[in-house]
Formats: structure tokens, sequence, C-alpha cells
DNA sequence: ATCAATTGTTGTCGTCAACAACAATCTTTC
DNA sequence: GAAAGATTGTTGTTGACGACAACAATTGAT
């Protein structure tokens, strides 16, 4: 494939001009960087806008929690933990829709950073109790005030009453 | 940490067993498999919304075009391609906010199935100029089939209407 | 007592975004 | 027209993430 690459960047030079259909939105020299670069089916498929958004909504989240260094699915485990004590690694997958694999990796961060704490179940020995340290505690309710201002910069973006909108459309996923 | 695990499991059987603030949302133990665990600040967060509702919406696209192998950035760059052909691949990847380096790879697979062809550009020697082959131009037509199939599983499932509201406040993403 | 299911853990695999470096090539500037 | 800087495609690495498979310890059911 690499060859290929360099092979064909090298020789064929006079390459095949087929006559070409136009695009459908008619651009004349579509190489340029101009960005009338029509999307065609993908303006009208759901799936592709969420992604877009949910690139944007991540980035936003992370940069506005970087000073204390908090991922969102970081965020999402310690909120659930921190308002429903002793649930077991299982359960929170469960709820989240994490994997219970992932999971593992993920309270072992927050665990060497005394957010989180595994205390053995008293009435079943497989599973862990999960809790929030004190320490846990205070720097929850300091994520959840940034994480409110980064809602804040999703409220800006596509407006306050959309975002109302777009959460009860989505509530039935949560 | 490993270590760390085995001893906690194996010794300290009499766990802290602190008074422990009841949930947010008032369970009694909350331990089991019991549905009712609350999410507290989450709900209010529409990254966590869509990031569900991203998952699940990517799952049936996958599911829907999965006898064609195609998954949706494929579909997506396909897309773009048979509306704009003869686009470099800078722009492609520009335009649907993919890295060009991860455009590099989804390019060689869609090469090896003969539905794209890297024409050199006949203005720069640098770029390629992006076409669909003739198998690429009525794959696509078959996948555009299939994605509308999947579109309307999304309208089944969040609503005709709702899916048409989505649509709209994220336009501004696409 | 035995067998199936559950829980946490470890590991691998593949997707994906982000970055950095590089050669080839184009563009700008003097 | 030659040097300096920017762009394009490519390769590679890193880390987050989802999916899956195996495993030991433990629990529950028969």
């Amino acid at each position: 494939m690499a060859s290929q690459q360099k092979t064909s960047r090298k020789a064929a030079a006079a390459a095949i001009r087929r006559p070409q259909a136009r695009a459908a939105n008619g651009r004349a020299h579509a190489g340029d960087a101009g960005d009338d670069i029509g999307l065609d089916a993908l303006v009208g498929h759901a799936g592709y806008a969420v992604r877009r958004f949910q690139l944007w909504i991540f980035q936003d989240f992370i940069k506005t929690l970087a000073t204390v260094d908090i991922r969102p699915t970081q965020y999402s485990v310690m909120t659930v933990i921190g308002a429903n004590p002793g649930l077991s690694q299982m359960a929170v997958a469960k709820r989240l829709g994490i994997e219970r694999a992932r999971l593992v990796h993920l309270l072992d961060s927050l665990e060497e950073r005394d957010f989180v704490s595994r205390i053995p179940s008293a009435t079943d020995r497989r599973s862990h109790a999960l809790h929030l340290t004190a320490r846990g505690r205070s720097a929850l309710a300091q994520f959840k005030r940034l994480a409110a201002e980064h809602e804040r910069h999703v409220a800006d973006k596509i407006g306050k009453d959309n975002r109302e909108r777009l959460l009860q459309i989505l509530a039935c996923f949560t």
C-alpha cells in the first residue's frame, strides 16, 4: 500500500480524466479550501449531527474541567456514587452503560487520587461498596460547579430553550 | 494495586460502617440490582444524554448496515465524495471534522474495496482528487437506502417530530 | 454437595481523537 | 530564481473508550 502510493504518485501523472458527474450542489473546482462543500444525505442523518455535537460538547467539558483534570466519564462515576453511596461496581456500570471491565480502571484512578474508596461489602464478599471519600465529596462539589459552567457554554451555543428541548427529547436514554 | 485488592478482599472483612449519608433519591440498600438509582446532576447534563444517544444510534447504524459492512464514518466519507467528486483529502477531512491522518486509513480500506479511487491532482502534485468508482457509486446508492432505514429506527425511537427538532437544533454543528 | 450464575479482575482487540514528525510539493518573499 | 515558510499526504504514538473472552472467588439454586 505504501509502495502503491509511492508509485502512483510518481508514475501516473497523466490521470484518468472522466467527464465526471457534477456534484449535487454544483461546484466548479472542488479541490480548493472553500466551505461550500455539500453534505448531501448526511444533513438528514441524526447520527452525524449527534457525533459532531458530542465532539464539541466533550471537548468543552474537558477544557472547562481541565484545571481539576476530570473527564466526563470520571465525573459521571463520581456523581452516581455520590448520590448512591454503597453501590456495587456492577450496579454503577449497569446504570451508566459502562463495561464493568472498564469501570475497574476508572475506579483505580479515582481511588489513587483519594476520591473514591472500595469498601468490602458486608453482605457479599464478592462485591465492593463504593463510597466517596471526604476529599472526594468536597472535590465533587467543585466539579459540579465547573460542570454547571460547561452547561452554560452549551446553552450559549445552541440556545437555552433548545438545550431544554434536547434534554427532554433524549431523556429516554438516560 | 492488584495486591492491594487481594489483601483488602481477604483481610478487612469487618468493614468501616459509617452512618452513611442517604442518597439524594432516598433508597434503603443501594447495592442491589434495582433500577431506581438516581443520576443526580447527570440528568441536567446534555453531554451525558448525547453520549448515551450516540452509543445507541451508532450501534443501530452498524447493525442496520452490517450486511454491507459499512460503518458511520465510512458512509460519511463516501457520501461527501459522491456529492463532491474531486475533493482533496484535506478538504474532506476538514469538512467532516476528521483528522487527515485518520482519513488516510479510511480511504485505504475504501480503495481496497474498490469504492473510492485516489487520482493524482492535475494542478497540485501533493494532493489527490477523490472519486467514487463505478462500483462505489452503485454501492453508495444501496448504503443510502439502508441508512434511510436506520433513520426510520431513530424516528421510531424518539418520535418523528422529535427527530426533526433534533436535526434543527444541531444543524449548527453539521 | 454440586452445578450454574454473579462479581471483580485481567487481558486483548479494534475504533477513534489528538499530536508529532517527515518527505514531497507548493507559495511567498527577497 | 533561490531561500524560507506553508500545505498535503503519510507514518507513528499515545490515550480514552467499547466489546469481548477468560479467570478466581463467591453466592445461589438444585
